[in-house]
DNA sequence: CCGTGAAGATAAAACCTTTTAGCAAATATT
DNA sequence: AATATTTGCTAAAAGGTTTTATCTTCACGG
C-alpha cells in the first residue's frame, strides 16, 4: 500500500545527505569519519522507521546480487534434495540466496539456464555437471564467473569441484561383498555414462575385484529408458550370471534393482549401493551403503564459491570428500 | 572480462536513442509507431553482437523480478523435494525463478527469511506454513504481496490456497485398512500439531473408523524428538492396542512405523500411509498409499500465483485436489 | 496558406543504491 | 600567523533499465 521508504526519504526526514546514510548503514561510519552523534541519529531512525534498503538497487550498483545458482540433474532425486537443503543453510549463513532447477538431462535447457542465471547476475554457480556442458561452463569460466561443480566434474576443465571418494567407496563397498570362496559371484550396476564419478565406482568396483582374481561383471542401464525396462536388465543381469551380490552406483539403481528382486523373486546374499536412503535398513537383505558425506560435501562447496566471489580464492580448489560405509 | 554491453550501447553504435532501442526491445515497436526498418535493424543488430538486458536495471525500474519464493519446512523430504520440482518447472514456462529455503520448523528463522525475500523483491510466495506465521503472512497480504499456501492453509487468513482432500483421503485410505470382522483394530499415527491437513486427515480416520463402530485408536508424534523415540512410541501404540493396521498421516512417520515394525518383529496385516514412497512397494507388508497429486498441486499453485502477480486474479482462489490411492 | 493529426523518433525522469571527489570548518603543525 | 591536516559531511555520477512527455516532420483537408 504505502510506498516503501528509500534511502533518500531518511536523509530527507533527517534533512541530511543520503550518503551519510548510506555510509552508516553499510558500516562505513568509521571509515568515512562520521560522528558517533550523527551515526546514532541515523541508525536509532532507520530502526524506528523500519527501513530496509532495497537489495535490487543494491545489486544493480554493486554488481552482487549475493544469489547462488543451484543446478542438478533432478532435484527431487534424494542425493540431491539433501544436498540442497545442506546448501541452502551453509548460503544462508554468508547472506546468500539459492536460486535452482533440475537440468533434467536435457542439455540444451541446462544451457539455457545457465545463461538465464547469468543474466541475472548471479553471483556464481554450483553445478553437477552433465555431460555435454563443457563449452557452457568453459564460457563462464572465461567470463570469470565463480563455478564449483560437485558429485562429479569434467574432463578438459579446470575448475573447482568437490566430490566423493568414489574409487575407494566402491572398493570398500565391493569387499563387503566378496568372500575367500572362488564361487561368490558379484556384479556392478551402474550407469551408461562417461560421467567421471562413475568411471571412479567402476574401478574401484572392478580393482576389488580383480584383486581376489574373480570375474569382473558389469552391466549400463541406459539413463533415459523407463523404469520397467530397467528392472528387467537388471534381473536378467544378476539371473544370466548367478549373482550372490550386486554393488549398485547410484541410489536409484538400487531401488530398481529392489524393485526386481520382490518383483522376480531374486535371492542374493549382499546387497551394497552408492548413497544411503531410509529404505535400505527395511528391505530384505538389508542394503549396506556407501554414504557420501552431505554436510561436507555442501559445506565445502559453499565455501569455496564464496571465497572465489570475495577474490580470496588460491587458486583451483579440487576436494575429495571420503564416504562412510554402513555396514547391514 | 570485456564490460557487458548495455542498451545505451546498442543505441550509441546504431546511432539511435536508447528509448527506440527498448521499445523495439519489449515489443512495443507497433504500438510506439517504430518503423518496420528501424526495429529489424535493431533486432539483427542485438541478435548480431548477443545483447541482454541486465536482469537486475529491469527489475528495478519494474519493480518485478520474475521469482517467486519458496518456503517450505525441509527441502529434503521427499514430498517437498516432488514438488519443488514440478513447481520450478512450471515457474520457468512463465519465465519466473524459484529461490527456495527450508524453514526447519524455525519459526524465527521463517520470518527472517520472508522478510529478506520481501526485501528482494520477490514477486510472489508459495509457502508450506507452519504454525505461528500467521502474523508474517498476514503482513504480506497487507502489503499485497500475492501469496499461495500449499499443502496445508492457517485458520484466521484468508488466503489462496492449494491443498489435497485430507479429509477424503483418509477416510478412504482408513477403509481399506478396516474390515468387518468386529476384531480389526486400526490406528493412526499423526503428528502432534493443530495444522488443518493434519486436522484433516485425522478426521476422515474418524469418521470410517466410527462409521464402522470401532475404537478410535491415535498416537501423536511430537516433531521434534529424535527418531528412534518416535520409533518407541509406534511400537508401543502397535503393541498395547494389538493392532491390524495402522494408516499413517506423513511418509516420514510411515518410514518410522516401518523401522518399528522390523526392529521389534512386529506382525501387522495392513498399513496404509500418506504419500507415495519408493520403499512402499518394497516393504513387508507392502504400504498402500494416499498419494497426492503433485503435479497438479504445483500446476495450481504457480498459475495462481502467476495469476495473482499479474492482477488476472478474481478474488482468492482455495483448490482442493483429489488424491490417488494406490493399493498394494 | 494554415491548422490538425499522425508518424517516427527522442530527452529526461524515475527506480534506489553506492561511491568518488570535494567542500568547509576545525584542529594541528611549523 | 600562515599553512597543512583532519574531521564531518555532501553533491553528483554511475549502474542499466522503462516510461512519460515532447519534439519534428510530413500529409492532408479546408
Amino acid at each position: 500500500m504505502k510506498k516503501r521508504l528509500s534511502i533518500s526519504d531518511i536523509a530527507n526526514n533527517l534533512g541530511i545527505s543520503v550518503t551519510t546514510v548510506s555510509f552508516i548503514l553499510n558500516d562505513k561510519a568509521k571509515e568515512k569519519r562520521i560522528s558517533e552523534a550523527m551515526t546514532k541519529k541515523v541508525l536509532d531512525y532507520v530502526d524506528k522507521v523500519g527501513y530496509k534498503p532495497n537489495q535490487l538497487a543494491k545489486s544493480l550498483r554493486t554488481g552482487k546480487s549475493k544469489t547462488l545458482g543451484l543446478l542438478v540433474e533432478d532435484i527431487s532425486n534424494s542425493f540431491f534434495a539433501n544436498i540442497a537443503d545442506q546448501i541452502e543453510k551453509f548460503a544462508y549463513d554468508f547472506g546468500y540466496h539459492i536460486v535452482y532447477c533440475s537440468m533434467n538431462n536435457d542439455v540444451n535447457r541446462a544451457k539455457e539456464l545457465i545463461e538465464l542465471f547469468y543474466d541475472r547476475q548471479i553471483d556464481g554457480f554450483i553445478i553437477a555437471p552433465t555431460e555435454g556442458l563443457t563449452e557452457v561452463i568453459q564460457k563462464l569460466l572465461k567470463n570469470n564467473v565463480p563455478v564449483v561443480l560437485f558429485d562429479r566434474h569434467l574432463e578438459d576443465l579446470e575448475t573447482n569441484f568437490v566430490i566423493s571418494e568414489n574409487h575407494r567407496g566402491a572398493y570398500t563397498g565391493t569387499c563387503l561383498l566378496l568372500n575367500e570362496k572362488k564361487s561368490t559371484r558379484v556384479g556392478l550396476v551402474t550407469i551408461d555414462s562417461r560421467q567421471l564419478q562413475m568411471q571412479g565406482r567402476m574401478d574401484g568396483y572392478r580393482e576389488a575385484v580383480e584383486s581376489l582374481g574373480k570375474e569382473v561383471l558389469i552391466t549400463q542401464i541406459v539413463r533415459a529408458q523407463p523404469e520397467d525396462e530397467t528392472i528387467l536388465q537388471i534381473r536378467d543381469f544378476i539371473q544370466e550370471n548367478r549373482l550372490d551380490g550386486v554393488l549398485f552406483a547410484t541410489n536409484y539403481l538400487a531401488i530398481s534393482g529392489l524393485k526386481a528382486i520382490k518383483r522376480y523373486n531374486l535371492s542374493l546374499e549382499k546387497l551394497v549401493s552408492f548413497d544411503e536412503n531410509a529404505l535400505f535398513s527395511l528391505v530384505d537383505p538389508a542394503v549396506s551403503a556407501i554414504s557420501q558425506n552431505l554436510q561436507e560435501i555442501a559445506r565445502q562447496v559453499v565455501h569455496i564459491l564464496i571465497d572465489e566471489i570475495n577474490g580470496k580464492s588460491k587458486g583451483l580448489v579440487q576436494v575429495v570428500v571420503p564416504c562412510e560405509v554402513i555396514v547391514r
